[in-house]
DNA sequence: ACATCGTATTGATATATGTCAATATGTATG
DNA sequence: CATACATATTGACATATATCAATACGATGT
């Protein structure tokens, strides 16, 4: 019924003597934030494509290269991109006809 | 259609020259696992959970705290609590008849 | 043993997400 | 302009997940 917290800190002083958890632990909107930044990197395939990126020659990728590299279809693939990109985990840039994407 | 690669890299060699992208980057098995540990911390309320604990006093907190903490069920806790000691995130040590949690 | 309190598990439900097929958009080239 | 090709978007579907209420489990103390 919460009384470890109370029994941790300030159980018998009237005044704010010390910090709680709960005031110095993250807020909710950090944690939001923070966690659609892992919930981006939390799924193998998108994992995969960062390390694809990473350890390419020149450190870019086409997107024409990763539904063979990943066995996934083009659409997922996409999907994929758009969501690393909105995170900022990747850059896109359009050479031609390709879209190239680098870290 | 996956040309990219390969004009990246061996396009005229016969034997192999260097190391493509694919085979540098991180296997399927190991996006897999590292992937699982990024989704365990893609919930804001596990991670405030992971805050909480480490901001404690004494860097434990005790489980009767975080329904009152978190705005969330007893039983939603204690599903996030099992959650993160699955991976590996938190430690579980049974005192008495409340469970305590430590980073 | 029994009653009580804290925690874990189960069942149910709503929402989120990964996936593909199909289609649309956009970019170069005949 | 028309055609082909690369990428993005949409619709549909199956699975995963966060959540709660209810129940089961486990430890304490009377």
């Amino acid at each position: 019924m919460g009384i470890a917290a109370k029994q941790a800190c300030c159980s018998d002083a009237t005044e704010v003597c010390c910090a709680v958890a709960s005031d110095v632990a993250m807020s909710s909107g950090d944690a939001a934030h923070a966690a659609t930044l892992f919930k981006t990197l939390g799924d193998p395939v998108r994992l995969r494509i960062l390390s694809l990126v990473a350890a390419s020659d020149g450190g870019e990728l086409c997107a024409c290269d990763l539904p063979g590299l990943l066995d996934r279809s083009q659409g997922t693939t996409s999907h994929h991109l758009s969501q690393l990109v909105a995170a900022g985990f990747l850059e896109r840039e359009q050479r031609g006809k390709w879209a190239w994407f680098r870290v």
